[in-house]
DNA sequence: CAAGTGATGTGACTTGGTAACGTCACCATA
DNA sequence: TATGGTGACGTTACCAAGTCACATCACTTG
């Protein structure tokens, strides 16, 4: 017999955003979601850097290497554009139907509060970073390559509230396909 | 004789960037500051929502407003970038030169500590924000009028770095429109 | 001169977050 | 099988951020 239950960090996970959605993130303490997880404060810490990361720890590093991955597995003839739309081809595909509902929530709980919404701006400005040093190691100049992966993620997280809340059946890939196409054709039309 | 000493919220502020240039933000309580600008803790929650804010809450409300009052002054002739153009140099022509010290103390502070980026990632959101709706407000259409703005923000943020950090003799009104030139260009350029 | 206002102080409290130290199943290796 | 290490957790104590109820007193207004 194991002495512990396993995949701590995902009971956290869940705990966390049922008692966000329950009672509000600022009425939930850490020890409440701990112990709904059946573990104490200390393991709260030891796997998340503060109360907000519970909720954004799932998937931000892995997004970032993957979008720096692919956007270096490039060929040299891809355009700043191209690598970017690949990267985001790359990242959507891991948002399968399944997780939309969770996605949902996440979105609600996050837009409910402003603590949220600060870390959230701050994990997509990670993001953004991600993708223009990697456009940066392909000799993209600036401010081109900081400029296309802005556009690139400004079209996935447009992309991903339609997907998150409304019942659009379109996967989030053909979603941010069409956004980042949009973008794009407003940029040219700047003047 | 007057029962306090007047400007409390200025005398803050600057207790807090001294100490937190002499100790490092980390380790500067809140109870410090107070105490050097002769206040309490209490009086600093007054003035401030929390620690980080003592150092954003300065200009932040007001730019905003100042974006969006000259976005909406402009005549409808306008293209959405020059309206952007004209609301940056009203903003910028508040950074005078007997300011720029204090604001390379106040960006390598902010730099040299991630709770800090984080606020300072967020504010710059919430001008992107009002830049985007007072766009909105002219009948500039989305996407469109989100990624005026987003070039306007980039633009002013890349001129204030080399405006604070170095010692570049020429004003941030001059260095914000050079960069929202090659921004400009770079977009256009995109494909 | 009385009543009200506004900026501040006091003290007690909750909670996020850190740190030192202890516990015990599991695993490797002899 | 014996032994010693490792990793994931718990316990306890602590600090500092942030909140709240209540008190103070110069200044203002009628």
């Amino acid at each position: 017999m194991a002495r512990w239950e396993p995949n701590a960090r995902e009971r956290l996970v869940r705990a966390a955003l049922d008692l966000f959605t329950e009672q509000g993130y600022d009425a939930t303490t850490v020890n409440g979601i701990a112990e709904r997880a059946g573990l104490t404060k200390t393991t709260f810490f030891r796997h998340f850097a503060d109360k907000r990361e519970v909720l954004f720890a799932a998937g931000q590093e892995i997004h970032s290497r993957l979008l720096a991955d692919t956007v270096a597995a490039m060929p040299d003839s891809a355009t700043p554009l191209q690598a970017v739309a690949a990267a985001l081809d790359a990242v959507t595909a891991d948002f399968t139907e399944d997780r939309r509902e969770f996605a949902g929530r996440l979105r609600a709980v996050i837009a409910g509060n402003g603590e949220l919404m600060e870390r959230a701006v701050f994990k997509r400005a990670g993001l953004a970073r991600a993708l223009t040093d990697a456009l940066r190691k392909r000799g993209v100049p600036d401010p081109t390559a900081s400029l296309a992966a802005e556009l690139g993620i400004h079209a996935f997280y447009r992309a991903f509230e339609q997907w998150a809340a409304a019942d659009s059946r379109q996967s989030l890939t053909d979603l941010t396909r069409q956004a980042l196409d949009e973008l794009r054709a407003a940029a040219a039309a700047l003047g």
